[in-house]
DNA sequence: ACAATCCTTACTAAATTAGTAGGGTATTAG
DNA sequence: CTAATACCCTACTAATTTAGTAAGGATTGT
């Protein structure tokens, strides 16, 4: 489990995409706008995103990226890994015996914290922030400015 | 909040500490033989973690370092934001508008997500980890081997 | 056809992480 | 006192990761 801006940039984006999901895909260009990084790193980010199914893209005019999955099946776990590769636990592996082997439980022990964390995280889906209600409050503004050109590019039927 | 290699280095050598907080001040020479980092590098970590009053320098031949506080004082929230420096977590901030506001609130988000994780991890001191019955086991054993020489030397056995 | 958008690859620059080197300072056993 | 131990500090380097650039495809709605 590692967590750095890598991992950020992917779960806010990931955010993003889930409240706005009813409104169609999500361009990477607006991504970039609202974040300020750079839509060539975006787009490495979502090809991660891609391969392990967490999002969906839709190619030509209108399109952009949905999330994969119902947003409730989607964990911020799932986002870290996808993007984040693991850290390398242990170093001291086999061929070294870590000070005669009695040391060697720090590193069972952060296996532990690791494993913790991961369940931590892995409990928290995307669904549940959009349930804030501060959220909830802006959203709602924004749907009423949005949903005009929402009926422009219409709910786009699950081509797949 | 941010965890990277830093970090781990960090959290795996403060739980060193506490497993050994009876058997006087562990050296840097023997967590780096443990972990497999050199001493220089343990030595930047440890002055962070010597700064924030985590852990306490004991000089002198028999020295070495031990815990700052009661290891149920020391949350793993604390040594992760002593070494690994937190994340900046906006970009857009003031000068840029972020898609006219409407989408700052994935910031929002993140900060949600980040407190949290910084909660979960504050909860989790290191004298949660001793109690782990594993630990228990090997550390008993380690006691009754070492103890007896810990006595002629009084710090720490590092015989080979 | 055309433009919007995803998709892919390759390369580069900046920042961070990890490690080295070498000097110093405080402590204490003998 | 002296020497050994071990903390303390600064500066440098190498490796890795992060972030960005560039350029070109592929797909699709209008």
């Amino acid at each position: 489990m590692k967590l750095s801006t890598k991992g950020r940039y992917a779960v806010t984006a990931m955010m993003d995409l889930a409240i706005h999901d009813r409104d169609g895909p999500v361009t990477l260009a607006d991504i970039s706008n609202c974040q300020g990084i750079s839509l060539s790193y975006l787009e490495q980010l979502f090809a991660k995103l891609r391969q392990t199914g967490l999002v969906e893209g839709v190619r030509g005019p209108g399109g952009g990226y949905r999330l994969g999955k119902p947003a409730n099946q989607i964990s911020v776990a799932d986002i870290v890994v996808a993007v984040d590769e693991s850290i390398d636990s242990t170093r001291c592996k086999g061929n070294l015996d870590c000070n005669k082997g009695e040391r060697c439980l720090t590193h069972h022990l952060w296996n532990d914290l690791s494993n913790r964390l991961y369940d931590f995280l892995d409990g928290i889906s995307l669904s549940e922030f959009i349930k804030d209600p501060e959220v909830r409050k802006i959203s709602r503004r924004m749907d009423s400015t949005a949903s005009r050109i929402a009926n422009m590019f219409p709910p786009v039927s699950k081509a797949s």
